[in-house]
DNA sequence: TATAATTACTACAAGGCAGCTAGGATATGG
DNA sequence: CCATATCCTAGCTGCCTTGTAGTAATTATA
């Protein structure tokens, strides 16, 4: 039941690409590297990710970077767990494709809640959610 | 972000339990295993963890079995999952022993918030509800 | 047009852990 | 005493997360 730390890296980074200015100008994989202290090979694997999902674009080249793809109050917490990890998945008896036995069993309505309940909340939250949180602290750091 | 089997199988088991009389006479573990179609080695395992949380009474020897500790209406989902694999734990950021950067972490309240809206959800959930849900349709399989 | 910067892509290795199996110890009703 | 069950401990196995590494492709700039 845990949110993967990629997915978690990923809610930082893109926070941390916010305030860096990625919401003017492209920002580098090194320098939010620096700035959360992780790896930039596994950046790259995760912005393809954001990309791909349409969160973020990327500039190659020099001066090249990673710049929001849209509002950073148009960033979910959801669409970027997805973006990582798919679908947020309580239990493989979501569906009928794994399930086998899912017309007749009795607790699939459990799990689709929970999931619902889970989407929910991450749905109601935004990368700039997160930033105006930070900002009443000082000297922030994410983890 | 997914609920193990172990508990899932835990509230089949349970649930398999009722339906086969635990709440007033033992049941084996051989029975349940054919009813829900699981190891029984592996029952074993999970029913020593219901024992250890109340949750379940065992008796040995012949004619012994498991019987429910208290009524199904009292059973809650939480704490059958929190019997087989502790606290829903939705990151390791939310408690300070672990995280090292808690106190300046920008996101912790993050999944505090997620952690407490999985629990209130499955707090609310009783095996008795799955039993009444059960019955609406007609032969019915829990997986 | 050369060069440095930087993303894009693919492959794979190491470690942890969920999921399951196995064997024997212990208790108990008949 | 024996069949029936729970109780307890160990260990295997395969997958998945978490990374690392190398190389190709692209682009601003001098």
């Amino acid at each position: 039941m845990k949110i993967t730390t990629k997915s978690r890296y990923a809610i930082r980074s893109i926070f941390a690409l916010v305030l860096l200015g990625g919401d003017e100008r492209p920002v580098t994989l090194t320098q939010i590297a620096e700035h959360e202290d992780i790896s930039r090979k596994y950046l790259e694997q995760i912005f393809i990710k954001l990309k791909k999902s349409k969160i973020v674009e990327g500039s190659r080249g020099a001066q090249g970077g990673y710049i929001l793809a849209k509002p950073a109050n148009m960033i979910t917490l959801k669409e970027v767990i997805y973006a990582m990890d798919g679908p947020v998945s309580v239990s493989d008896c979501t569906n009928e494709s794994v399930c086998g036995n899912f017309d007749h069993c009795g607790i699939n309505w459990l799990w689709s809640g929970l999931k619902k309940t889970v989407d929910n909340y991450l749905e109601n939250i935004t990368i700039y959610d997160l930033k105006r949180q930070a900002t009443g602290g000082k000297d922030v750091n994410l983890s």
